[in-house]
DNA sequence: CGTCTGCCCTATAAAGGGCAGACGGTGCATTATT
C-alpha cells in the first residue's frame, strides 16, 4: 500500500470529497481544515437537523453556547455513524466533541484515557457539569464497583485504561452494556506508546470490535501524516474521516540556540531562562538533568522545581498545582510532566535537549501561549543531545524469541494461556505483548476474546512467521531512526523554522514567516518558485527506496517521506537520476 | 550513543589519566510487606 493510498484512504468514505489529482492537497478535508481555521459555517448548514440538536444539547445539558465548526463537523460524523480522527490544538474543545454526541446516543460512552489523573479530572468536571453519570475503572478503585454502575445505567461515560480493557472479563462487561460510542483521548499514545512502553495500546483496534464497532473518535493535539496513519490502522477505523486543525501557531516564537559545550549550554539556558517574564516549562531529557537545572534557576532566584516520574505522586500533585496557581515560574521537568496541563498563559518552553520527534516537539512547545499572545519556544541543542533518544528508542525486537513463541503455539495446537507462556519463556508481560503483537501483525498469531493465543489457521511457518515480523518491527524502527533526523533537520536548518515544522505535519507552507530566528538572521533562502522537478506531495519512486511523498521543498533539496525507510532529505542535482514522479 | 562513576595506577607526592561498566523516560496494574 503506497503512501498516498493510505493517506487517501483514510480521509475517503465518500469518494467525491477528495481532490483528484489536482495535485495541490491531498484531501479536500485537509485543504479546508488548515485554511479555514475556526471560520467554518459548511458544516452547521449542511447538516441543519444533527446541528441544532446538537447546539441544543450543548446548551442545555453543559451550557455551551456556541459550538466551533471543528467540534460541531466532528459531532456530526459520529451521530451519522462514522468515525473520525481529530487532530485539534488543546483547549480547542476536544472533549466536548464526545461529551455531546455521547448523551445523544443510546447507550454509554467508552473513553480509552492513558493517565489516572487524567481520568479523575475527566470524571470530575463531567459530575459537575452535572449532565450525566460517569465513572472512571481503574485501580484506583474498585474495578467491579465500577463496572456494576456501567451495567446499572448509571454511568454515560466510562473511562478506562488500554490495560483494563486488555482484560476479557472486562470488555465483556462493556460489551453487554452495548456502548454506542468510543472515543480514544490521546491518540498519539498509540504510535508512541504501543509498540514497547504499552503495548496494550496495539489491542485497542480488537476490542473496538469485541464492543461492536460503535462510532469511534481518536483524539489528539498533534500528529504528522505517519502517526495518523498509524494510529487509523491500528485502531482499525474504518472510512475515518480525518478532521486536521491548523497547526501554525503564529504567536510562538521559534528558535534554536547551538552549543558544542555542555557546560556552556547549561549555564546559558539557565541564564536566558531566569531572565524571562511569567511562568514557564524546561524540558529536559533525564531526572537528574531535572533537578540539576531546577538548582541553577533556584540559584539564580527564580521559584523553579524538578518534575519526573522518579518523585512521590503527592510531590508531583503539589508540583502541579503550583504551576497552575502562578506560585512557581519554572517546572523542569521530563516528559512526565505534560498531558493534563490545562494552563493557557505559559510564556515560555524552553527544552536543554530535543526529544525523539517533531510530533513530541511540537507537542511539548503547544503547551505554550495557548492565551495567544506571543510566548518562546526555543531548543538548546547539541547534536550528542540526540545519542539518548536513539538509545531510548533502542531495542529492535527478539526474532529468536519470537520463533520460540510461534513455535511453542504452533505446536501446541490449540488455545495458549498468555500467563503458561510466559512462565515457560520466563519473560515478563510486556515483553511477551510486544512480541506477540508483532507476531499477530505478522499474521502468524490470533488472540481470542478469552486472551489466549492460537495459531492463525492460514498463518506462515513459525520460522517464516519471526522472520517477517522481524521485518515489520525492523521498518517501524527505520520509521523512528528517520524522525528523530527530521527532529535534527528542525535543529540544524538554515531555512525557516515554522515552514519545516508545517511541512513536516504535511501543511504546505512555500514560504518563509519571517518570524523565527533564521528568518530574522537572514539566513534563509527563498524557497523555489513554481513547481520544479518534484512537486509538493509528488508521488515519487527512488531506485533504493522505493515509493514516497515529496513532503517540503526547499532550494537545493528536498525531503521525501518514503514508505520503507520514513523521511530522507535529498539534495537536488545529485537525485534526480535515482528519482522520478510517478 | 554519550556521560558519569568508581577504581586502579603511578611512585620524592599528589592529582590526574585511563579504562571498564553502569545508566539513562514515559504508567498501567499487581503484589507483598509494613
Amino acid at each position: 500500500m503506497s503512501v498516498r493510498q493510505r493517506y487517501g484512504g483514510l480521509s475517503g468514505g465518500r469518494p467525491g470529497d477528495r481532490l483528484g489529482g489536482a495535485g495541490g492537497g491531498w484531501s479536500r478535508d485537509w485543504s479546508g481544515s488548515w485554511a479555514g481555521g475556526w471560520a467554518g459555517g459548511r458544516f452547521g448548514r449542511r447538516f441543519g437537523r444533527r446541528g441544532r440538536r446538537l447546539r441544543a444539547t450543548a446548551r442545555d445539558a453543559f451550557g455551551w453556547q456556541q459550538l466551533r465548526p471543528g467540534q460541531q463537523e466532528a459531532m456530526e460524523l459520529l451521530l451519522a455513524g462514522r468515525d473520525v480522527l481529530l487532530v485539534m490544538p488543546t483547549g480547542g474543545g476536544k472533549s466536548a466533541v464526545y461529551q455531546v454526541p455521547g448523551l445523544l446516543l443510546d447507550g454509554p460512552t467508552v473513553v480509552v484515557s492513558p493517565l489516572i489523573a487524567l481520568q479523575r479530572d475527566q470524571v470530575m468536571g463531567l459530575l459537575k457539569a452535572g449532565a450525566a453519570g460517569a465513572v472512571a475503572v481503574n485501580s484506583a478503585g474498585s474495578v467491579e464497583a465500577g463496572l456494576d454502575q456501567v451495567s446499572a445505567g448509571d454511568a454515560e461515560y466510562v473511562f478506562l485504561s488500554p490495560e483494563q480493557l486488555a482484560k476479557p472479563e472486562v470488555v465483556e462487561r462493556l460489551a453487554e452494556a452495548r456502548p454506542s460510542l468510543i472515543a480514544v483521548d490521546e491518540a498519539h499514545c498509540v504510535s508512541a506508546w504501543g509498540h514497547d512502553f504499552r503495548p496494550e495500546y496495539l489491542r485497542l483496534g480488537k476490542v473496538i470490535e469485541r464492543l461492536g464497532h460503535p462510532p469511534v473518535i481518536a483524539m489528539t493535539a498533534t500528529a504528522a501524516p505517519t502517526v495518523r496513519e498509524e494510529i487509523i490502522e491500528s485502531l482499525g477505523l474504518t472510512g475515518a474521516q480525518q478532521i486536521v486543525r491548523g497547526f501554525d501557531r503564529p504567536n510562538l516564537n521559534l528558535e534554536v540556540h547551538r552549543f558544542t559545550d555542555d557546560d556552556d549550554k547549561r549555564t546559558s539556558l539557565a541564564d536566558h531562562a531566569a531572565g524571562l517574564d511569567g511562568v514557564g516549562l524546561i524540558y529536559v531529557a533525564t531526572r537528574r538533568q531535572a533537578e540539576e537545572y531546577a538548582e541553577l534557576l533556584k540559584e539564580r532566584g527564580r521559584r523553579a522545581e524538578a518534575y519526573h516520574a522518579g518523585m512521590k505522586s503527592k510531590d508531583r500533585r503539589r508540583i502541579h498545582e503550583r504551576f497552575q496557581d502562578d506560585d512557581l515560574d519554572t517546572v523542569v521537568a521530563t516528559s512526565a510532566f505534560g498531558m493534563g496541563i490545562d494552563k493557557h498563559d505559559v510564556r515560555y518552553v524552553l527544552h536543554a535537549a530535543p526529544p525523539e520527534s517533531l510530533d513530541a516537539y511540537y507537542q511539548e512547545i503547544g503547551r505554550a501561549g495557548r492565551d495567544g499572545n506571543p510566548a518562546d519556544a526555543v531548543l538548546f541543542y547539541r547534536t550528542e543531545d540526540l545519542g539518548l533518544r536513539k538509545f531510548f528508542s533502542g531495542g529492535r525486537a527478539d526474532e529468536n524469541l519470537m520463533r520460540r513463541i510461534a513455535t511453542l503455539v504452533h505446536e501446541h495446537g490449540g488455545e495458549v494461556a498468555a500467563a503458561d507462556l510466559r512462565e515457560l519463556l520466563d519473560i515478563g508481560a510486556a515483553r511477551l505483548t510486544s512480541h506477540v503483537n508483532l507476531l499477530e501483525r505478522a499474521g502468524a498469531l490470533e488472540v481470542s476474546h478469552g486472551g489466549a493465543l492460537h495459531y492463525a489457521p492460514d498463518g506462515p511457518p513459525p520460522d517464516e512467521a519471526a522472520a517477517r515480523a522481524a521485518e515489520i518491527d525492523d521498518v517501524r524502527h527505520r520509521m523512528e531512526d528517520s524522525r528523530l533526523e527530521m527532529m535534527r533537520g528542525y535543529a540544524e536548518t538554515t531555512g525557516c523554522r515554522r515552514r519545516f515544522l508545517l511541512e513536516y505535519f504535511g501543511e504546505p507552507y512555500e514560504r518563509s514567516c519571517g518570524d523565527c530566528d533564521t528568518c530574522r538572521s537572514g539566513t534563509v533562502t527563498p524557497p523555489e518558485a513554481g513547481d520544479g522537478p518534484f512537486p509538493m506531495h509528488a508521488d515519487v519512486r527512488h531506485a533504493e527506496w522505493g515509493h514516497g511523498i515529496v513532503m517540503s521543498r526547499e532550494q537545493d533539496r528536498i525531503t521525501v517521506l518514503f514508505d520503507s525507510v520514513g523521511y530522507k532529505t535529498l539534495a537536488l542535482g545529485v537525485v534526480d537520476e535515482l528519482l522520478e514522479v510517478v
